[in-house]
DNA sequence: TGCCAGGCCCTCTTTAGGGCCTT
């Protein structure tokens, strides 16, 4: 795509936001042209305790957050990286949840559509054993972006499946013009539709 | 007191149930 797509990662303290749930880092991957070309990665503070059991996944404990700037300014600060750029992430619903309840602490709402990677993996890879963020990298062979469950991380890991699933729209499925609006239209037609979908697409562009 | 997400997708479905995926 040439148009610039914010994918976004959020480590957590759990799974639905509020106020003894909050973001503990956020990983921003900016792509552009089929690649990483600009990255925003910060802990993030919001006075609440990390679980064990989150520490274990993450690798981030109480004594980092506490070391961290505050979730308000590191959240302005990533909207503002951000932009008017359109956003991506893998499993959208759960990175939309917490991408909208951190801005609404500054009073501010999105005005952007998520592109989610694992509703568009599920139609476009199904021949894949699963599809968790790890398990579609190491089956693509996409790069390895480091520590799995840290935001920028993760962040980079669905920004290159972004990128694989473009060059699968591009090769697979010969569809020259892919962009923001299209994947976010793709990944609501019902999976048991979506080659019908996609013929017709292609046909469309041909004329 | 006891409970604790929710949207998507498949099937032994549609008057439902259970697995997947994210932390």
């Amino acid at each position: 795509m040439r148009q610039r797509v914010a994918v976004i990662d959020f480590e957590t303290t759990g799974i639905t936001p509020g106020p003894d749930c909050r973001a503990t880092e956020i990983g921003v991957a900016m792509v552009e042209n089929g690649r990483v070309v600009d990255r925003f990665q910060s802990l993030m503070n919001a006075g609440v305790r990390v679980p064990p059991m989150i520490e274990a996944l993450t690798g981030i404990s109480n004594a980092m957050l506490r070391a961290a700037p505050p979730a308000h300014a590191v959240m302005r600060d990533a909207a503002a990286f951000v932009g008017s750029a359109p956003l991506a992430a893998h499993n959208a619903s759960f990175d939309r949840k917490f991408w909208d309840y951190e801005l609404a602490q500054l009073g501010l709402a999105r005005g952007q559509d998520f592109a989610c990677t694992l509703l568009l993996s599920r139609r476009l890879l199904p021949q894949a054993p699963n599809h968790k963020l790890g398990t579609l990298t190491r089956w693509a062979s996409l790069p390895d972006t480091g520590r799995a469950h840290r935001a920028l991380a993760d962040a980079e890991m669905a920004a290159n499946l972004l990128c694989h699933l473009e060059d699968t729209l591009r090769g697979q499925f010969r569809l020259g013009d892919v962009n923001h609006g299209m994947l976010c239209k793709l990944q609501k037609v019902a999976a048991a539709k979506i080659r019908p979908y996609l013929d017709e697409l292609q046909a469309a562009q041909r004329v």
